[in-house]
DNA sequence: CTCCATTGTAAACATTTGTTTAAAACTAAC
DNA sequence: GTTAGTTTTAAACAAATGTTTACAATGGAG
């Protein structure tokens, strides 16, 4: 059985210390210790603690983008005109789908994402492109459809700038919403947050320049 | 003379070697050696890692506040309508009124500041709250007159979502002025991906729920 | 039961980390 | 030129890190 316990209890551990601490400051010590097993248990399972970082990110995104590919290849012969807020909103629905085990779980996933664009870790990048770089350029170009009178040259850092407030968002989500609910007292679930983000994004996408 | 060519150096080394690989891995050693002091000079003049850390971030984020301060007081006994795009040029202009020692400094303190959001160090953000939390609170309390008609819960989110297009997108802005040049023959100047951000975030915050 | 491959374990390994120490070098005032 | 204070330096420190090793335990298959 390739997938002893041992294996999803490493997981567990490590994409919740990765996700609250960072890459680079949790130690496979504290990984094994939170997961009742022994050290040397990660090097035999997974080679090496690279290996570990990229098998958590597998564990969540593979399912995702399989999911997204999916709904996208709906699009693909489609040459109507496509709804910007449909495909905003379909990319809320993919994420919801992949239904983690608790509503806590999806935040730690997009807290992940965050430190995969922002904590050095090299290989992580180049990993995550290599296999999932296919599935984002497929959903650009749906975006492109759907943006027909933005200039490219526009297009391109608009999408790094709704990529930049959902990564931002999403990877602090639980700290904001407590600051939100403090200071505020308005607390939402992470899932209206995301659903927040489509109408912000559509006006800043369709804005004229 | 409190200020010696050593600290200088050690903080030009340390804030770019922060930028590039994060905070917890970048060793004391890797910054002397790049500074070219010795070793024990960062604790001899810093105290500690850390203190290091918040000395880079003060070094910038200093003079950029003042100027800041300074301009928002302008606004604090107006009471007209405040015009969106205008307070959000505003922030262009004061940002870019910091004149870096060069352009790539721009790009570095960005990413120094997403590094702050997303990296663990507790202590960097408690520091950041603590001097630099009340300007960040009279801006926001302009962005609030200048959207009277936006419910607070929605306008503290969306702030959010502006503030990680600006800083997700400014600290890959170098590389990602490589790709746009190589891909869609547009190069564009930071300044003018910052002004290009205003439209963006302007129709982003107006945007009807 | 025996065998064998898989999995788990304790201990040790070699590095690297931030920090401290004590002595040397330097600087400027008297 | 001597002195007192500041800065630099090499060396050592203890602690923590990822990885490897050699050995024990396990659990089906024949």
């Amino acid at each position: 059985m390739s997938q002893s316990a041992t294996v999803d209890r490493i997981l567990d551990a490590a994409e919740k210390l990765f996700a609250e601490h960072g890459f680079a400051e949790t130690s496979l010590r504290s990984i094994t210790s939170k997961a009742g097993v022994n050290l040397a248990a990660v090097n035999y399972h997974f080679g090496s603690k690279k290996s570990l970082i990229q098998a958590v990110f597998s564990r969540f995104l593979d399912p995702f983008v399989s999911n997204l590919s999916q709904a996208l290849a709906k699009y693909q012969d489609n040459n109507d005109a496509i709804d910007l807020e449909e495909i905003l909103h379909l990319l809320v629905d993919q994420i919801m789908a992949v239904k983690p085990r608790s509503s806590e779980d999806l935040s730690v996933c997009m807290r992940l994402i965050g430190l995969a664009y922002t904590q050095g870790q090299g290989h992580l990048k180049k990993y995550l492109r290599e296999v999932y770089g296919e599935v984002f350029q497929a959903y650009l170009r749906l975006l492109v459809k759907a943006c027909p009178d933005l200039p490219m040259g526009d297009l391109f850092w608009r999408v790094y700038f709704i990529l930049g407030s959902a990564v931002f968002t999403l990877s602090g989500a639980n700290a904001l919403r407590a600051i939100a609910e403090s200071d505020y007292g308005v607390d939402y679930e992470l899932e209206e947050i995301m659903r927040k983000m489509v109408p912000f994004m559509a006006a800043g996408l369709r804005a004229h320049t």
